[in-house]
DNA sequence: GTTTATGCAAAGGCTTTGCATTTCA
DNA sequence: TGAAATGCAAAGCCTTTGCATAAAC
């Protein structure tokens, strides 16, 4: 099954991540790790730490934000802030490379692919001496949706 | 001289839009407006606060917040998250396309251009019907300079 | 046995809000 | 004159921090 593999995978890199970081081996850190894993899209702290609370594992919320912060620092996941002041976050490992378009109306987040970002980020290393690790497009204007509405009235 | 030519420019520009919106022409929104296109590059709401206290206008935090809101809404500025949590603004009209390589480990942000984000942005609205008002690309990394220190040490 | 992580609650920092006062239209 | 904006301070919200307790190594 693909999604234990994906599980198995992630689990191993954050272990190898912690052990030559000299950081422990706790069950909240993994657990939090498989819990972010089991879930597609964005969520923020508060969803993130309601999801634990549900499955009775509670592990506070200090707990949560230490542990995202390694995992962020292991690429394992990724942050956005679109507009409010929460952070969003979603796993990245083996996630196809998307970016947003965001609607300055109702809020809408939507995924879209483009390749060409690469070629951007390649010229960016090439011409600015830059290490790329990664990059955020936000895409920001009306959605079709809202576009509609508009019209409507 | 350029310079006056634009603030002339956004004030009229400001000037129709607070009429067509319905909102008061006060003298600290142009003011801050003023302000706000008086120098090049980032800054936040407290420098920008200090700035205007030095030159004995005193406006409230509150007017900045709210002013900026208008701002942002006729796109006279940009908002943007670059780690922190507060935010950074800087002044948009007549200010070139421009993107933003953060490193990760100083927290330097410099400008960069790629003329081919255009055709991203026109990819995002022919393909997803999205109509597109402005983006915002982070590239996330290492600096020239951090890259030269990790290797000496 | 040490040292590091967890959990709780309190503190912090940025931003928004409520309300009295002022000001634009 | 009436509605909206300003200014101040207080409240809010997300996040970080300090410290006692628990757990990894």
């Amino acid at each position: 099954m693909v999604v234990a593999e994906q599980q198995a995978n992630v689990q191993r890199i954050f272990s190898e991540y912690l052990e030559s970081n000299g950081h422990r081996k706790t069950p909240e850190r993994f657990s939090i790790l498989t819990e972010v894993y089991a879930h597609e899209g964005h969520f923020d702290i508060e969803r993130l730490y309601g999801r634990m609370k549900q499955k009775k594992y509670r592990v506070s919320r200090a707990t949560l934000y230490n542990t995202m912060g390694l995992l962020l620092d292991c690429d394992l996941v990724r942050r956005h802030r679109f507009n409010g002041s929460q952070a969003q976050f979603e796993k990245s490992h083996a996630y196809r490379q998307h970016d947003h378009l965001i609607c300055t109306e109702c809020g809408a987040v939507q995924e879209f692919c483009d390749p060409r970002i690469q070629t951007i980020r390649n010229t960016a290393s090439e011409v600015m001496g830059f290490e790329v690790r990664y990059h955020t497009l936000q895409i920001h204007g009306t959605c079709s949706s809202c576009q509609a509405k508009r019209k409507r009235s």
